[in-house]
DNA sequence: CCGCATCCGATTGGATACTG
DNA sequence: CAGTATCCAATCGGATGCGG
């Protein structure tokens, strides 16, 4: 690892490893960001495309990806309210890790 | 994603983002593995490396690399006990997933 | 339609103490 | 030295119901 944040003796919320973890972290987090990634979609889209996951924890993992800057909500005018969940440009910086992940879990599988 | 492991609707554990997810789960993980890829090392010189971390998690930790054939353990003859802890060369492959979490955390960061 | 509030069971991780 | 055994507080995630 490059520098001394990566030469940590604890997990320390400024290590990139963190940080990255954090960004991914949660269960459905990996679900909802692949969604993002082809585009911007509404509430209701994303629960379409992932049935089994609740309303509540969609609304956590959409609320945690805004907090960190990935992700961003838009409301659009009339009725009924419709609202578009789409990655920035900050998020798209995932894409990457997550081709990894695939790759690194294809790797590893027995 | 390329194959069909990567369309599910659900967080499922044949997923290949799920098994990578799952191999480096858990709070302390990257530590550990970041430990292991320097080298063998025995159950104390991990603990000295990462004093925070408490021998049951680092237990754990251990066990759950195992169980994945990704760390495996051996016993030396002799006293007082000693252990060597090293990574397999399955455990190897997340060299490269641990170097883009590092690359990702930098590239997000405020 | 788009969420948030509440409740609750399950899992996690830390502290402490003990054994071969 | 190298763990395992217990206990416990905190977090997580799923279910349900309500409100704008």
């Amino acid at each position: 690892m490059p520098d001394a944040r990566g030469r940590t003796r604890r997990p320390e919320p400024g290590c990139p490893v963190e940080i990255a973890l954090a960004a991914i972290s949660g269960r459905w987090t990996t679900l909802v960001l692949r969604e993002l990634m082809a585009g911007p979609r509404s509430f209701g889209e994303l629960r379409a495309a992932l049935p089994s996951l609740s309303a509540k924890v969609l609304s956590e993992r959409l609320a945690a990806l805004a907090d960190r800057g990935l992700a961003e909500r838009t409301v659009l005018p009339g009725f009924p309210p419709r609202t578009s969940h789409r990655l920035t440009a900050r998020g798209e910086r995932l894409r990457p890790l997550l081709v990894e992940l695939y790759r690194t879990g294809t790797a590893i599988a027995l």
